[in-house]
DNA sequence: TGGCAT
DNA sequence: CGTAT
DNA sequence: GCCA
């Protein structure tokens, strides 16, 4: 019996209630490539909605692909089956039970599925034409009605290839296609006076050197061997108790159970922070970490290749800053662009194989309380998709969750007070706590990515099938 | 009809 | 300026 | 484009 029934459930309900595993049982992953396809062109088109600070619109193109996508992951039935039993339009009216998909997308589902393609967008994405509305008309710019609509929809291919190079942004593959008549990263090599004018300096240079090796998936030796080496060296560092560091994969390693085409590794230690004071201010276990896999060999250097680090110097003085900038965030519509990242300490560089002399993007987050860890597992975890599901939910019961805990949002009509229902099982009293504007839910009450998600479930087991990592390629 | 993750 | 799930 |  669970706390929902009775009640229809909402379109991000019946979402989580789902698994998601890598490959399903019923042979979508053609179908599930050209979503993500459509969704990337519609990215490298329209630019993402953080690759541009003048906009924060939604790209609902792009979100669309990628909910359908998720949705076919989590599909408990055989499209091929129902197909065959009901025909195309019984197949489509059953697509449309499922939630975010209406008549558009699940038509669209149908004849990606039975055809490889689509013809009015994924087609003419591909031959770098711009894509056609669901009544015909060509969509030739991507409506932002708020800027001028200087973003034209054509030449998808080439800026997908130009924005997959590290330190390409969306927003300058698009300048290069239209600005400069770029057309793919081959051209741009043999331009290095336009390279020069991007600014992105040797950094820029190194990425476009390797980028090949960088696109390949990473050998599941060498993310082991990624993972052992950070770990091992993290524990040997001259910090506060060393020996109870800990590393873990995170990102795609958990999730699919092996590498893309990074690692990402978790830090985290019970009992202490990612930094800790010294007479001359904070020291940082990243740092120190970074310091040490530099000089082995294994992390390049900021002076060779791309290496970015962020530390969060105030730590020691606001030891929770996210709670000043959600609040900022609310009063002011500025602000903003400081909550699309969370307060780990993080690096996102690159890694050269001991092994094989090969170069592979590493992220290293760095869980900046210990009582944050579930929360900075489930979202470096992600996936992206189901993170910002998780989070519509958690906007559904008037909380915020980022990558360290869950705050009331205390905004909606008639009341700041927020409840919480932590624990709704069979055979307990529920358990309900009332939280104040802004005020963070104890971590008491969420010590693991499960209490999480049963919070997300307003106490039930609902979306238990979650807590295995392996069931969340959303 | 506003909102779409942080 | 570009970067993450 | 889909949902509440």
């Amino acid at each position: 019996m669970d706390a929902t029934a009775g009640k229809e459930l909402t379109a991000v309900e019946q979402m989580l209630c789902k698994a998601f595993p890598d490959v399903g049982p019923f042979g979508t992953s053609a179908l599930e490539k050209a979503l993500r396809k459509l969704e990337k062109f519609e990215l490298a088109c329209q630019g993402d909605d953080w690759a541009d600070p003048e906009c924060k619109a939604t790209n609902t193109e792009a979100l669309q692909y990628a909910r359908a996508r998720a949705v076919v992951k989590g599909l408990s039935w055989s499209l091929r089956e129902s197909l065959q039993a009901r025909g195309r339009t019984g197949t489509i009216e059953r697509l449309m039970e499922e939630p975010f998909l209406g008549k558009s997308n699940a038509t669209k589902i149908v004849e990606i599925f039975q055809t490889g393609t689509c013809q009015r967008t994924l087609a003419r994405f591909e031959r770098g034409e711009a894509p056609l509305d669901s009544e015909g008309n060509v969509r030739m710019w991507a409506h932002r009605h708020e800027h001028k609509a200087t973003r034209p929809m054509t030449d998808g291919p080439a800026k997908v290839e130009l924005s997959s190079v590290l330190c390409i942004s969306a927003m300058t593959a698009i300048k290069l296609v239209h600005e400069r008549n770029i057309r793919s990263i081959a051209q741009l090599r043999d331009r290095p006076e336009i390279v020069r004018e991007l600014h992105g300096g040797h950094r820029l240079d190194h990425s476009l050197r390797f980028h090949e090796q960088l696109q390949e998936p990473v050998p599941a030796e060498d993310a082991c061997e990624m993972l052992k080496t950070v770990r091992e060296t993290v524990r040997a560092l001259r910090v506060p108790r060393a020996a109870g560091w800990h590393a873990e994969l995170v990102g795609g390693g958990r999730t699919r159970g092996r590498a893309g085409h990074d690692v990402d590794i978790l830090l985290w230690h019970k009992e202490e922070m990612a930094s800790f004071l010294s007479s001359q201010g904070p020291v940082f276990v990243l740092d120190i970490l970074l310091g040490v896999l530099v000089e082995q060999g294994r992390v390049l250097p900021k002076g060779e290749a791309y290496f970015s680090r962020k530390c969060v110097a105030s730590r020691h003085d606001d030891p929770r800053p996210y709670l000043r900038q959600i609040h900022m965030a609310q009063e002011s519509s500025k602000g903003f662009e400081n909550l699309q990242y969370d307060h780990h300490d993080k690096f996102f560089g690159i890694w050269r194989s001991a092994r094989t002399g090969k170069l592979h993007r590493i992220d290293l987050v760095v869980c900046s309380h210990p009582e944050e860890l579930p929360f900075a597992r489930l979202a470096w975890t992600g996936t992206r998709t189901l993170n910002r599901l998780m989070r519509l939910r958690a906007i559904d019961l008037g909380l915020y969750l980022g990558a360290h805990c869950f705050v009331a949002r205390g905004d909606r009509e008639g009341t700041t007070e927020t409840k919480v229902v932590v624990d709704a099982q069979a055979g307990r009293p529920p358990e309900v706590i009332t939280l104040g504007k802004l005020e963070p839910l104890p971590f008491k009450y969420v010590q693991s990515e499960e209490d999480i998600l049963r919070v997300l479930a307003c106490g039930t087991n609902a979306f238990a099938k979650l807590v295995d990592p392996t069931n969340r390629n959303a």
